[in-house]
DNA sequence: TTGGAATGTCAACAACACTGACGTATTGTC
DNA sequence: GACAATACGTCAGTGTTGTTGACATTCCAA
């Protein structure tokens, strides 16, 4: 059985009850849904998932990426990620270059009309997430990323960490 | 184009930047993959997914609810409800029991083994959740929830406040 | 009582993840 | 130069989870 009395051990520990736990769990689960209902209804006027708006976002993120790299990102099989550049590519909106020095690596740009897409589906999942920040107040925003950050994984935090150095 | 100077309306902005934003984006990517990295594991191990854990976790919150609000609250269609509730039944893990005034509801309780299920899913991602939180710090939760709860759709804000009620 | 609304079920299909196996080109090593 | 390892792509098969469409049952109100 988990402990429930942390009530007990003093004032300061209020915030790991069992109950505010689950509600935060279920906070989570509702709000990464608003997180992805805009991109996703962009998404599928155009025919594409969720996968691509991924594809897309850390393609723009790190232009000339490599294939492995992606993958080591998104958590996928190469076989999932495969379909899902295909598609990108297929429409124009990824291109894919031989490596120069390892001609193995293919390295990974959006084209313009990629980058539109970036940022229509930019534009609107911004758009939430800005508003939720304003409504929320800079400290929130802060106990937000901090919260956030502790909860990944260790390797994720690597990859992370590795996208913020752009900061 | 979005307003990429918010900079220079004040300091007190500066958290309402584009790059900031797109940080917090990446973050909830990321940590909601390790959110829910460890009931994925214990659920696949049993031959069930992410949409059975959604289901016993909200059953057991609301016991005897019905089919349609479990929908509500869920945002998925019946149909898509209904092939993992069936198989949740026939396993045992969930009754479902026809209305006393309105026949035409389903009330849906867990059985022992659906207790006990529920227990071991909420048990290993309650720990992460815990871990991030005592890593953060009170004052960042609250900042952590209020950023969600602000990311949150107004209809499942709704919901998410009327599961609230127990606190 | 009859027709419409609400509730839930069955069937078929699509998106997207997975495993496993294999092919190809390139690189690095012995 | 032979050979293993790496990077990428692909084919085939499977499973979960979402979708639409069709349909049965139950309730309620005209």
């Amino acid at each position: 059985m988990r402990d429930n009395r942390n009530e007990m051990r003093g004032p300061n520990l209020l915030f790991l009850t069992d109950e505010q736990l689950r509600k935060g769990i279920e906070a989570m689960f509702f709000a990464y849904r608003g997180f992805t209902a805009d991109p996703d209804r962009v998404l599928s006027e155009k025919g594409y998932g969720r996968a691509h708006h991924r594809a897309v976002h850390f393609i723009h993120r790190s232009p000339g990426t490599t294939v492995n790299n992606l993958l080591g990102i998104l958590g996928v099989t190469k076989q999932s990620l495969n379909r899902v550049l295909r598609s990108l590519i297929d429409d124009g909106l990824v291109e894919s270059k031989v490596g120069t020095q390892d001609k193995r690596e293919r390295h990974l740009y959006l084209t313009p009309a990629g980058h539109a897409l970036e940022a229509e589906l930019s534009e609107v999942q911004t758009a939430r997430v800005r508003s939720a920040y304003r409504a929320a107040g800079p400290e929130a925003v802060q106990g937000f990323r901090m919260v956030l950050e502790a909860m990944m994984d260790t390797e994720m935090r690597r990859y992370f960490d590795k996208l913020k150095e752009t900061e």
